[in-house]
RNA sequence: GCACUAGUAGCUCAAUUGGAUAGAGCAUCUGACUACGGAUCAGAAGGUUGAGGGUUCGAAUCCUUCCUGGUGCGCCA
């Protein structure tokens, strides 16, 4: 199913044929119509004519009106008018809407045209690093990555969602190192990776004072990186334990991979990629390493074989999308992090496409979160665990339900405190723009009215029980039979922007911008809010109360929808 | 120093990537519950879009100079 917005340029563009036949201009030309910002301004708007005033050398009004006189005989449209300098608005046709919502009723994906079918999008996301626990700079990557995942299966694609694991980096030596000498067999057993971050907070201040135990350190890391056996096992033990935690984390936040591959999956490969890039005659050595020069891009130079013989992310990175572009064939692959890194990926990019790679790469950044006070780090110890965000949040949407509902059972209690406190803090972040700087509070993150989670969620809710109550009174009634009727101007509002969920979509897979997603729904539920305190429905007369009926039950399953593509539930009573 | 990035209402953020009179939420003020869920709704007030210059039918958005923050800039990831 085509969106609106393309119905509609696909009329203007042949109109333009029509209008102007042999134009070369004209015919590469590729039309296109938008909502309006304003409904004054009627459904939908082209601007297209002031455009092609330049180059067909005519007034844009005049374009306009040749134009308008083909798309007038346009089913979809009621009225179409040229404004100020040239716009065209458009109204849509109140039956062909009307028609329309029963077509997204019944839609599988609401309406939203399947532009992802036949293509694959590897998405590389959340990427944790083993034997640190997950604290709220990762919530970022986590959920942002995990909406975009959900956005872009919804649209057709093919996701490859990659947990791109911190599992083989230099913080090992430190940790192998401290763990031989400080670790608390005890601690370690009844909560494994706030010991090894203990471990490893230890460790890493003694190597500051002490070279000798910075020398330790490396020296444990070659041996794991040799092979030794029982660094290995410790390795492994310390990987199975960080990856328990992590696990209880995706659970609560309900994020699901295809793969976790950690960079020690390719650690036998990347050899291979210093070979590849010296076949290429790519390779320079510069005070000892191996580097790519890029300085003709003004990237510098990207070091893909340390001095001391030892690989580090840049190869890792390159023997991972070999090993992705072979086994997955992807269209388009995306890395998910913050802003600090990327001129990593610049670098990365540059040297992959040098290699061969034509896969298109993205780098989707993401502001910083950080502290009132200052930026996080575990070496300085200042932050705030994921873990105690998650049960802070479910434990405020539990005193909110538990007031507001103290005659639901306590088990449908709980549920719906963590769909409410989880759903929060998730929103809080998806709902802007994800390359803002982020500055944490606790009060921002679980914001509870407003534009957030819960607002949207008690929309829904409402909905169901208004829905429940008419099954009651009414128990003979066929809402489905009943036809979508629009005559309300609120109705109407509120079907045109069921009818435009699939714009929504599009547009926040295409830019990588959740938030569109989110303030679609809130400008949904916000006109549902106002349609439910001024229309009348369980009290409308009969007929007119099917077809409400029918209607708000689909702004209900948009919402339920919606959410669900930010990884958010709507419970059917909050 | 160079590069990237941000600066929008008192505060937190939008603005469909160049469209029409820059929009929401919070906070403030006024109003609406013997009600289909008040976790709500209606309304008021709040702006020289950091500053200047430029590009054009049209600029928060593009170019340019400056100011202020953030981040990065060779062996971390």
């Amino acid at each position: 199913m085509n969106t609106i917005e393309q119905e509609l340029a696909d009329a203007v563009q042949a109109a333009l044929c029509t209008a102007f036949p042999g134009e070369e201009t004209v015919g590469a030309f590729a039309a296109s119509v938008v909502k309006t910002a304003d409904a004054r301004h009627g459904d939908y708007q082209c601007n297209d004519c002031m455009q092609l005033a330049k180059t067909l050398r005519l007034a844009p009004r005049m374009i306009a009106e040749k134009v308008t006189g083909v798309l007038r005989e346009n089913q979809v449209v009621e009225s179409v008018e040229i404004a100020g300098p040239g716009f065209i608005n458009f109204r849509l046709s109140q039956t062909w809407l009307e028609d329309r919502l029963a077509l997204v009723e019944s839609d599988a994906f609401r309406g939203t045209p399947q532009v992802g079918e036949g293509q694959t999008v590897v998405l590389d996301y959340s990427s944790p690093n083993v034997a640190k626990p997950m604290h709220i700079g990762h919530i970022r990557s986590t959920v942002i990555g995990n909406a975009l995942d959900r956005l872009h299966r919804y649209c057709g694609f093919r996701v490859v969602a990659d947990n791109h694991l911190g599992d083989w980096g230099t913080q090992f030596g430190l940790i192998l190192t401290g763990y031989r000498h400080f670790a608390d067999q005890e601690a370690l057993k009844a909560s494994p990776v706030q010991e090894l971050e203990r471990v490893y907070v230890e460790s890493y201040q003694r190597s500051k004072e002490d070279e000798s135990w910075l020398d330790a350190a490396r020296e444990e890391l070659v041996k794991l990186q040799a092979g030794d056996e029982e660094n290995l096992r410790l390795w492994k033990s310390f990987v199975e334990m960080s990856m328990g935690e992590f696990h209880k984390i995706y659970d609560r936040l309900d994020v699901r991979f295809d793969l976790e591959r950690g960079e020690s999956f390719y650690n036998d490969k990347l050899a291979e990629v210093l070979e590849t890039l010296q076949s290429k005659g790519l390779l320079e050595e510069s005070e000892g390493a191996q580097v790519v020069n890029l300085e003709e891009e003004k990237l510098g130079v990207c070091i893909v074989r340390k001095r001391d013989g030892g690989y580090n992310y840049a190869t890792t990175d390159l023997a991972t999308v070999f090993s992705r572009v072979e086994e997955f064939s992807p269209e388009t692959i995306l890395y998910v992090t913050d802003e600090r890194q990327q001129r990593h990926f610049q670098q990365f990019f540059s040297v992959a496409k040098k290699v061969g790679i034509d896969t298109r790469m993205e780098h989707v950044w993401f502001g910083l979160m950080r502290l009132p006070e200052a930026t996080f780090s575990t070496r300085q110890g200042n932050v705030i665990k994921l873990e105690a965000l998650l049960d802070e949040a479910e434990r405020r949407a539990l005193e909110m339900v538990e007031s507001s509902s103290p005659e639901m059972p306590e088990a449908t209690q709980r549920a719906v405190a963590k769909a409410v406190g989880i759903g929060s803090i998730k929103y809080a972040d998806l709902s802007q723009n994800p390359q803002s700087l982020v500055t944490f509070t606790w009060e921002k993150a679980m914001a509870l009215d407003g534009n957030s989670a819960p607002y949207l969620q008690y929309a829904h809710a409402r909905i169901r029980s208004v829905l429940d109550k008419y099954a009651d009174q009414f128990p003979e009634g066929k809402p489905e039979e009943a036809d979508f009727a629009l005559p309300e101007p609120l109705e109407r509002e509120l079907g045109l922007k069921i009818a435009r969920f699939p714009e929504a979509v599009l547009v926040a897979a295409r830019t990588y911008r959740p938030n569109f997603m989110a303030d679609y729904l809130f400008d949904l539920a916000q006109t549902y809010s106002t349609y439910h305190q001024s229309i009348p429905f369980l009290r409308a007369e009969p007929g007119v109360r099917e077809s409400r009926m029918r209607l708000i039950r689909l702004v209900a399953d948009t919402l339920k929808t919606g959410l669900g593509l930010l990884g958010i539930e709507a419970p059917d009573r909050i």
